[in-house]
DNA sequence: CTGTGATTTCTGTATATACTGAAATCGCAG
DNA sequence: CTGCGATTTCAGTATATACAGAAATCACAG
């Protein structure tokens, strides 16, 4: 299972990517390979097809799957775990975006809300009103995916696609509506 | 400038938070402490904040500056820098964002191009299919983020306001319930 | 020019993380 | 139970990156 000299680029520049944006280079590679694998792979192949010791693709594909972006399947007669992805790409787009919300953007909202609360006790309305926003806008952005997470993929596309021109259809500017 | 124990706490968890996302500890508290800050800092004030020498705090905020993220202002009748960053969320968010679309998602893009033809002449469909999808996915969102830059502030607030909302506004689709 | 404070650059060291290879464990067949 | 392939865990090592401190550079006042 050596990858083409292409694969093999798309394999080095992911784990790239992927070291850039706090993920492991391996898992990425990793995840690289699934990817472009038309069917799945054991733990060896992967090894082999990017030099790494069989330890190592375990542990990545142990946290690949704790991050639902790789499953294990099996064949019969063979007691070996075979490993695959999804070839959606909006799928795997969606499934890292709710992983890093839950461990990482919620528990975030959580520590600002209470530091906002903390700040406001100390009487330092500078920092708590910017803990404050802060707080207020991942907030936001949180409740703004979790509405878009709602849809199903055809209009989220659809959305995607429409860019700016959903501006066209909204209704006339209304004084929106402020919350304290 | 010791800052006070919330505002610590603050610091820290943006310091660990950056780490998680590819972006040196000390880069995201130098401008935690400096988003937290009502004025504008010196470097050694922010060396002796953070507890980091001086010249890992030059590194940092130029490597800031470099990102747009902060901005050196000067006094009459003094040498020094003086540093700060904007206190408006959503204008930090968009500066994040257009940076890694032009140091890393674009560049991609890029790459992918070049692959999704390496693999069409090498005659591996699948492999071609795969880059293709991948590419196709990073410049739709590369566009749709293109779209969504140019429009109004208000309107881009407005638009995550409304989050799902928006499908109520959209013209001959098909859609859960209600009709326009 | 010279001196001085501010800033940056540079080099070596520390530290965190990734990774390997060996050992331990697992799960099943015989 | 025993043996064996598959997998995971673990301990030590390697590597990449962050960081400190010293040296060099800069900018300007006098």
């Amino acid at each position: 299972m050596t990858p083409s000299k292409t694969a093999n680029e798309f394999i080095l520049h992911w784990g790239e990517m992927g070291s850039r944006w706090g993920v492991n280079r391996t898992v990425a590679q990793v995840h690289a390979l699934l990817y472009l694998s038309p069917e799945p792979l054991t733990a060896e192949d992967i090894a082999e097809a990017l030099s790494v010791a069989r330890s190592n693709v375990s542990t990545s594909l142990r946290e690949l799957q704790n991050w639902h972006l790789v499953q294990a399947t099996h064949r019969m007669g063979d007691r070996r775990d075979f490993f695959s992805t999804s070839h959606d790409v909006w799928e795997l787009f969606l499934t890292v975006i709710q992983q890093r919300l839950e461990r990482e953007i919620e528990p975030t909202i959580a520590v600002l809300g209470r530091l906002a609360a903390e700040a406001r006790a100390e009487k330092q309305p500078g920092v708590t009103a910017r803990i404050a926003s802060m707080h207020a806008f991942l907030q936001e952005l949180h409740g703004w995916y979790e509405q878009m997470k709602g849809l199903p993929p055809s209009t989220l596309r659809r959305l995607v696609g429409l860019g700016a021109g959903i501006t066209k259809w909204l209704p006339r500017h209304r004084r929106p509506k402020e919350e304290r």
